[in-house]
DNA sequence: AATATTAATCGTAATTTTACGATTAATATT
DNA sequence: AATATTAATCGTAAAATTACGATTAATATT
């Protein structure tokens, strides 16, 4: 037996994770929800839909902020959020791919195997 | 002003968060791409593979297995773990959901909003 | 039967996350 | 100029996560 044993993660699963960590409280989801469906939201607004304090809603605000998803203008003495739609449409298909990848492999195994291994020692 | 602010989180928002959270560690994403490339793996050959000790990706392998990714089944000893594929297709259509909604929002209000616009107040 | 292998669980320490109220800094309003 | 509004930051407490070695329980092997 090799020490097959890594010292590390791989770069794509860092980064995958740190998405995945960014969507992992219900917050973060509402915030980024209202965005989609609002298009952009001054931040005092989100504090009204979420049961949370102002502070604890500016935490995840710059939890979403620092991995890039939402960015925030500053209006007067007021801050408006968006999504980012560039970053948005990497992290999809990001995961997009995850997922999907998973399913060539299966039907590789399952379906398109079979008929590799019929045709390789058929005749 | 009412009060607006609500007193929980949706169940929706809850659900997605769990699914990211899941997912929210290089060690889990590392443990679902092997099992994706190898359709099934043995608990000791997954932590052949993983920078952590035995008693640790045990964990997470419990964790994945809260969450219904992944399931386990006992041969002698030794644990198989494989992908639970009907889980995984409504995780992935979820966030295909949570992403692609968003576009189509956007697409409502850059595009189609204008259009709608126009033909309120045209004539 | 005695020993080895495998993977879960236990106990525990270190770190991170989450939440809040209070404070601060900045701009608006009076 | 004095006051109000808004949102970030600070300080801090409670809870959760992550990691490890040691132990345990179960099945295999000798």
């Amino acid at each position: 037996m090799i020490d097959s044993k890594p010292t590390d993660f791989i770069y794509t699963e860092i980064e995958m994770a740190k998405y995945a960590k960014a969507l992992a409280h219900p917050a973060r989801i509402a915030i980024l929800n209202l965005l989609k469906s609002r298009n952009a939201c001054i931040c005092g607004d989100i504090v009204d839909e979420l049961p949370l304090a102002q502070s604890t809603v500016s935490q995840h605000l710059k939890e979403l902020k620092s991995v890039g998803l939402i960015k925030g203008e500053i209006e007067g003495t007021k801050v408006c959020y968006c999504i980012d739609d560039q970053k948005w449409e990497q992290v999809q298909s990001m995961w997009i791919d995850f997922f999907k990848h998973f399913k060539l492999e299966k039907m590789k195994t399952d379906v398109q195997l079979k008929e590799i291994v019929k045709q390789k020692y058929s005749e």
